[in-house]
DNA sequence: GACATTTGACCGTA
DNA sequence: TACGGTCAAATGTC
């Protein structure tokens, strides 16, 4: 059973994001005035903003599980949050409310052809299914599937899947919650069999594990995708990387940021519940390949990736926990921005 | 045997 | 009270 992390472990996590993103942001100034390509900076500013991101969601996460209402000194098991073991009505409430917090958002998918299912194409995550329901005026039931490791590391993501009346090729997939498990050591497997993807994902199973191994797990897929980066041939990285994609035009990028950012805001939630398409893939804790055959995009940003002249490869190694966020506005003064350890010692973000 | 899926029942909300 | 969402026993699959 995963605890809640110490104090200490916390704190280092918090302060290594904010290094991190510091870093980052220095590189960036140096690459800024030279020959770097647009590219380049927009995967650093994504890193930046990644680090940022996450280190103020384990500062609200913190701030959340603290709370005179919170569910602290509770196992992170959602049957925990969910109402069965709660005899106590305050409780009870407090579940409730969590569960009205939890972001949601819809997207429409086709139905990939070929697999005879009406499983909807796999984004990556492992969802398992709990229930069926017929809905009113709807021609097709809805089906419910929650994370598969739920139980495991309490995610408590959830999503809705269902047929489009209008168009049965398409599924309407409603998520809820963000994902909070660590799906790193899937995304280690994918990468070592690449394009073996079962959209039901259900026999692919994680263990909980200690941070540490997770940040070892994490470098190892970083490591693992610039090998196979600078060893396959990039005119096949189609196949390479069937399902892998940045929000690239000015619409899906302004619309994830008025979207989710409004929900992080807003809702003290975390990070890992993005939507699996807005999530840069080259971030370690969700390295994610999300949409499914059927959206294959051949991207340039993967290419940029492999120039030969491409600082990335010193970013990748530099950052081996930065976890991803959709892109922000940058228009603060990153000189101002330095984190004195001291500042985090508030006893209420750790306690 | 372990795990996922199915499906009827139950519960909370509007 | 109808409906959507979830639970959990039964069943299926590997």
């Amino acid at each position: 059973m995963e605890r809640v992390a110490g104090i200490g472990e916390k704190k280092a996590l918090i302060i290594n994001e904010l290094t991190q993103g510091k870093e980052l942001a220095n590189q960036l100034k140096t690459h800024i005035d030279t020959t770097t390509t647009y590219e380049t900076c927009e995967f650093l500013v994504e890193k930046i903003l990644s680090s940022y991101e996450k280190a103020l969601s384990m500062l609200n996460w913190s701030a959340l599980l603290e709370s005179p209402h919170s569910l602290a000194g509770t196992s992170p098991r959602s049957e925990n949050y969910d109402s069965l073991d709660f005899k106590d009505q305050e409780h009870k409430q407090v579940f409730k409310k969590r569960k009205t917090m939890l972001p949601r958002w819809s997207e429409q998918m086709p139905i990939c052809s070929g697999t005879g299912s009406e499983v909807p194409p796999g984004d990556g995550y492992s969802w398992r299914k709990y229930g069926q329901k017929d809905i009113l005026g709807c021609k097709f039931p809805r089906a419910y599937y929650r994370c598969t490791h739920r139980n495991a590391q309490g995610c408590l993501a959830v999503k809705q899947v269902q047929k489009s009346d209008e168009d049965p090729s398409l599924v309407e997939i409603t998520y809820r919650g963000r994902h909070t498990c660590i799906q790193a050591s899937r995304m280690t497997t994918k990468l070592a069999s690449f394009g073996d993807q079962d959209s039901k994902g259900s026999k692919d199973r994680y263990q909980p594990q200690p941070e540490a191994e997770i940040s070892r797990q994490s470098q190892e897929v970083v490591s693992q995708l610039g090998e196979c980066l600078k060893t396959e041939d990039l005119d096949t990285n189609g196949e390479i990387f069937p399902s892998f994609s940045f929000p690239s035009t000015p619409f899906e990028t302004e619309s994830l940021e008025s979207h989710f950012f409004s929900h992080s805001a807003k809702e003290d939630d975390f990070l890992g519940g993005f939507p699996p398409q807005f999530i840069s893939p080259a971030t370690s804790e969700s390295i994610y390949f999300p949409l499914p055959p059927c959206h294959m995009t051949k991207l340039g940003m993967v290419q940029n990736l492999l120039s030969p002249d491409s600082v990335l490869t010193e970013i990748v190694s530099a950052t081996t926990s930065v976890a991803n966020s959709p892109t922000g506005d940058l228009s603060f003064s990153l000189d101002q921005v330095d984190f004195d350890p001291k500042f985090l010692d508030i006893p209420e973000f750790f306690l």
